[in-house]
DNA sequence: AATAGCGACAACCGCCTCCAT
DNA sequence: CATGGAGGCGGTTGTCGCTAT
């Protein structure tokens, strides 16, 4: 048994917005604000459906959206946001003043989706297509050879989910000794010669910065087995700009020290998110490294001037403070995970 | 000039989450 | 605690305009 609509469709219009509809629902948002979206059409004179006005006011007619097109330095933010996170487009919005989710989802489905995939990149895992197709050859060969009924993949994500608890539990209960945990193997850390481990590697690959001039750059080799560790992982890649590497070193530990695994599998993988984690933390910190980037880039234009941007930045930032000060270790570079 | 193909953008659909009751 | 409704979200479809044939 489904919802029942939210309105009769059979007696509300749809399609494109007239000016004359436009024009109404404006001067009725102008005037009283949104409040309850149901009663908008009634009070505004409008045989349009609730949702149908909200989108319309979100997506078009809200006085500060931006109507030219994205600039070069958006369309980066973009591809860096949706390769830290996803498909989250109102996230991703977020970080662009004046711009919607629809705007970015459609940006991306017409525009960067193709870009990438002439630069011979993956959209979805934003890896060089050769080596996503190595990828897969590897996983159905291993598939193949492995006695196990579940999947590595499952394996990976129960042992991620596992230190994501274990990540939350540290958050909401400070006093737990965050040395101790820090000094014990992973819960489900795999054995050298695990045949699950290079797809650890590979699946759960933390935020990579993908450059133009990176792309053409061949995949690296899978990096070693035995011990796993982001920064290691991180720092090393040959796939990130090392410029980038030299001037954000604190932001890939404020990745590090604030995305929880679970998050960066999520981001790679595209799973659903049953998982219960964290994870707005570390989009968070991981837009506030992002936020830094662009407005390094001289990009900011005037993003600040926003009393609610002000307000959610100071958010972000607060809650990174918050983060830091649970999690003085996760900072040090050398952690293990 | 007609039209098929395509890209860009607007809008809809259905599910999910949150919150008030 | 359970439930229902509003809003939010991502995926998908529809529409329009431009271009190539």
């Amino acid at each position: 048994m489904g919802r029942p609509p939210c309105c009769d469709k059979s007696n509300v219009k749809r399609g494109l917005w007239t000016p004359e509809e436009d024009a109404k629902l404006l001067a009725y948002v102008s005037n009283q604000g949104t409040g309850n979206w149901t009663l908008v059409p009634k009070k505004a004179g409008l045989n349009r459906c609730g949702k149908s006005c909200r989108l319309r006011w979100t997506n078009y007619l809200r006085p500060d959206l931006k109507h030219h097109s994205f600039t070069p330095q958006e369309e980066e933010l973009i591809i860096n946001l949706h390769q830290a996170i996803g498909s989250r487009w109102s996230l991703i919005a977020r970080r662009l003043p004046g711009r919607t989710d629809n705007d970015v989802k459609n940006h991306w489905n017409t525009k960067l989706r193709k870009k990438l995939m002439k630069m011979g990149i993956d959209p979805v895992t934003h890896k060089p297509v050769s080596q996503v197709l190595s990828d897969l050859g590897t996983i159905s060969c291993l598939s193949t050879i492995t006695t196990e009924t579940q999947a590595p993949n499952n394996n990976l994500m129960v042992s991620n989910h596992q230190l994501d608890q274990e990540v939350q539990s540290q958050f909401i209960n400070p006093e737990n000794n965050v040395q101790s945990h820090h000094n014990e193997a992973p819960p489900s850390c795999p054995s050298p010669s695990s045949s699950s481990s290079s797809n650890i590697t590979q699946l759960s690959s933390p935020p990579q910065v993908i450059t133009t001039a990176a792309a053409a750059v061949p995949p690296p080799p899978p990096p070693p087995c035995s011990s796993f560790d982001w920064s290691e992982f991180l720092l090393s890649d040959p796939l990130m700009c090392t410029e980038f590497q030299q001037q954000n070193q604190y932001d890939v530990h404020g990745i590090l020290s604030s995305l929880s695994p679970s998050v960066m599998m999520q981001n790679q993988t595209q799973v659903s998110n049953n998982i219960a984690s964290d994870e707005d933390s570390g989009i968070l910190a991981y837009e506030e490294s992002m936020e830094r980037q662009v407005c390094d880039t001289q990009y900011c234009e005037g993003t600040s001037s926003s009393s609610g941007d002000d307000s959610f930045v100071d958010a972000i930032l607060n809650r990174d403070s918050e983060i830091r000060a649970a999690f003085p270790l996760l900072l040090d570079g050398s952690t293990d995970y």
